[in-house]
DNA sequence: CTGGCTGCAAAAACTTTGCACCTCA
DNA sequence: TGAGGTGCAAAGTTTTTGCAGCCAG
């Protein structure tokens, strides 16, 4: 997925390619992994980049709808979302120090295809998020007693 | 779980069992499916049972501690909780209808558990949300054309 | 040109919090 | 009695929306 493919994807559904819509786009592209509205309204701003919160909530939304970036994690209060650029995966969430884990097992995606089908439950996306405790957090919680 | 087991627990945590309490926990017990803090809060004044959203939220974020409710699904800008009465499960959610529908597999989980360990990463809970279109809305959106 | 897009600011929706008063143990 | 709990209202967060003006096609 680049910046062609997404302008494409955009014209083909009458979207216009504003100046705003152009510069979220690449400001995806560059930070590629996981991020929050907020965090990339922020981002845009600091680098003099022009975008209202609105337009970055609504160009999101648009992104969300022609499947170009995902809602990956939602924790607390927050959701973070995710560029989809890479093939699907899920999400092992460190509740000690924020830290994300991207993990794919392809047994899982297949489980779950047979458990729609049990329930004749047509599937379009799922999440699955496992909260716990990374490896570095485990180690040092250990140090400390 | 019963009332009795959670008025145990609270007093472990020197927890007071006041009647706002006792009045969310039988209502809690009372719904047994899923739920939103909202329609909690609104059920609750509906049958003149006396406990301000504050309290509400308050007691649920307890109940949450304590691991007798789980936030089982996040969609939109909702949160849905459930009372953690059965064996643990995922859920299937209708994007048509609200639907949820619940399902446990254990393989599922035995996957999740050698990714973790993969990872050393040490899971404390873990939310699988798979959406899509249940049975019922596809044979209505059939039927419309 | 003009329909769609933007920025702004206001509002909506959800959740948390400070504080004075109350109540369970 | 006193630590903890409650209600209220205010404030904090996150997200949406109405509207006037702007701009891509």
């Amino acid at each position: 997925m680049n910046t062609e493919q997404i302008e494409i994807l955009l014209k083909e559904k009458n979207l216009k390619l504003t100046k705003q819509r152009k510069n979220i786009i690449n400001k995806l592209l560059e930070i590629k992994g996981h991020f929050e509205i907020e965090e990339l309204a922020y981002k845009l701003k600091n680098k003099g980049i022009k975008a209202s919160r609105a337009t970055v909530y609504r160009t999101l939304s648009i992104l969300k709808e022609l499947g170009l970036i995902n809602e990956v994690i939602k924790h607390g209060n927050k959701t973070y979302y995710e560029v989809n650029l890479k093939e699907h995966h899920d999400h092992l969430v460190c509740l000690s120090c924020g830290k994300i884990i991207e993990f794919h097992d392809e047994k899982i995606e297949k489980i779950q295809n047979k458990v729609c089908k049990k329930f004749k439950f047509k599937p379009y996306y799922h999440r699955l998020e496992i909260f716990g405790i990374c490896n570095e957090c485990q180690k040092k919680l250990k140090k400390r007693g």
